[in-house]
DNA sequence: CTGAAAGCGCTTACAG
DNA sequence: CTGAAAGCGCTTACAG
């Protein structure tokens, strides 16, 4: 049996009631007092049952975190990463999460939900009221799952999806983003250049889209739709894609932007099996920064949407919410930034 | 207000002794007085409250998962992953982990703990008493630690590890698995093989250096101590491994097995920049079979750990020590399987 | 400043 | 087969 404050109260000679307020600082006790039950409780080794807590504050005492997973069959991790949904990518920004999480009274739990397939399903630590708010990472959910979500909890936040007037935000602007990855394609002397956006699906392909047409726009450079088409994200998908490009136009660009690392990754492989050299034959840029884009070789410069900043930022409006809880919803748009590395040519100098 | 079994019993024109005991499916309610009850329960959206559960049976009804992480400066998932622990392997046995816990009744906690520098830090669901039982993933700890953890609680289950007196472990036989791979490689002509162990302070390095050597040894090839190296599991220590191999030897070797897919791919930079080709001028091998194996041109040659699996037994082992927590600790050893693809060339056919 | 009492939502003997 | 009572470990008014 664990030791509890009824051990404690008779071991210091006072009653629950002032154990209780001891430990929870209360300005009620006596410091000294205070002090002595505290070392009590030190020395027998006190931990307060959640359980009892969660039960008497009617709070919840753990947060939860969910990673909206696409295209996988059915929980089978292997079954080819290349061609599924890149998870470390949730990994990357739920780890930050984790790492906050754990400095606070909060525990946290985690899921992954398979949706896009028909019925939304919900996270059972949602369902079965073990949360007081969750963290929903990723872009491919609709509006009317975070309606579905908040019948369970007011406390939602979305981890770098869009802007959402249900809940809070934390996001890039994924227009900027895409427009400084093109500009920069441009500035290095591409003028014709392709554009792997996301999945339909995705909210943020929009915003994307238009990112890439008025950085070309703004260059006056003209597009060409056979260069702009959407694809999954996964590497077949980046790899399908750069294939039908290649084959099809006449003549093929000099650069690809790609709304995803993972496409672009994905593309590295079809230019390696067909002898297309990059940067030499064909630069690439992609966005993320995974850890995918330092492995590859040669690196891949792409955009940093600064994950680190991200996590954090959804644990502070998280925390925020839970101690205020009438506070309207907040959108916190997080600066990304380009990273140069190996995988675009300068064009100018030539 | 959530509903309670007080709101049922109103409801139902029964007692809450009753409620509970149908909800729990108990033969001694009626089959009758069951459905009725149960029907209420579902038009009210009765959901349990965990908490009081916990609370009377004493019993938790989470388990928490932890990431063992090492060689990262605080928390920092920037900081370039190429010079850090590579994480998404630990995202992958826990997701399997995910997946099946939340099938049960209990919910499932994660962490990140640093380890290895100095102080042995401690999850803090561990230490708050949030949890039934822990999974530990990785090879970076000691038999001290699991004693530390052992302190909470009897159920720990090691997932990826080594064998051990004092909890349950699934695991590969890593001796079987390099001796597997370096085995492969003197199957295709191979003789000067230069071997990258792992940490040192990994629990599967002597066992994967005792795989080479009875490889080797099988195979009458002496070994260049030279070409035997201990390395961090980061790119950079791939990268540095075999630069120092290549640097130094008079002859290179014509094939290095990595003890690990993260430093095969970093070794793959440093042939990248030095115009080595992978694998006609060097065939590597890795091992694990991370997504970078899959991502990387030439596609990497590994061994397959089968995460898949080891993530089910350890599930399955945690589940059936809970239900019976005086059964012996046991030791499952998962098959892997060679998976082979690009990265090593065959010298006998030429 | 400290204590006695009530009660959160559940389960578990025990009585009928 | 069903119900009344006790109690898990906590916090929160309220009384002194």
């Amino acid at each position: 049996m664990a030791v509890t404050i009824k051990d404690i109260a008779r071991e210091a000679g006072v009653s629950k009631s002032t154990v209780s307020a001891a430990m929870n600082d209360s300005p009620k006790v006596k410091n000294e007092t205070k002090e002595r039950i505290k070392k009590v409780a030190e020395r027998l080794g006190y931990v307060p049952h959640i359980g009892a807590r969660e039960l008497i504050t009617n709070k919840k005492l753990n947060l939860g975190i969910m990673n909206l997973i696409t295209y996988q069959a059915d929980g089978d991790i292997k079954n080819s990463y290349f061609n599924q949904a890149y998870e470390p990518t949730y990994y990357d920004m739920a780890s930050v999460i984790m790492t906050e999480i754990s400095k606070t009274k909060y525990g946290l739990l985690i899921e992954r939900i398979q949706i896009g397939q028909g019925e939304l399903s919900l996270p059972s630590f949602l369902t079965s009221g073990r949360v007081a708010g969750v963290f929903v990472v990723g872009t491919m959910h609709t509006r009317d799952y975070i309606m579905r979500l908040k019948e369970y909890t007011d406390n939602v936040v979305v981890v770098g999806g869009n802007k959402s007037d249900i809940c809070d935000c934390v996001r890039n602007d994924y227009t900027q983003a895409i427009y400084t990855a093109v500009r920069y394609l441009i500035d290095n002397g591409h003028k014709s250049i392709a554009f792997v956006n996301g999945d339909t699906l995705s909210q943020a392909s929009d915003d994307k889209l238009l990112g890439y047409k008025l950085a070309m726009a703004d260059a006056n450079l003209p597009i060409d739709s056979n260069l702009v088409v959407n694809a999954r994200f996964t590497g077949r998908a980046g790899y399908d894609a750069v294939r039908k490009i290649f084959e099809s136009s006449k003549k093929a660009p000099t650069a690809v932007c790609f709304s995803a690392d993972v496409m672009a990754v994905g593309a590295m492989r079809y230019f390696y099996e067909n002898g297309i050299r990059v940067p030499d034959d064909v630069s690439i840029i992609g966005f993320e920064d995974t850890c995918l884009a330092e492995f590859s070789n040669p690196q891949l410069t792409t955009i940093d949407r600064n994950k680190r900043r991200l996590g954090l930022e959804a644990c502070r409006l998280m925390l925020s919410k839970l101690e205020n809880p009438k506070r309207g919803f907040q959108d916190i748009v997080v600066p990304f930034s380009l990273v140069i590395r190996g995988s675009v040519k300068d064009l100018t100098s030539k």
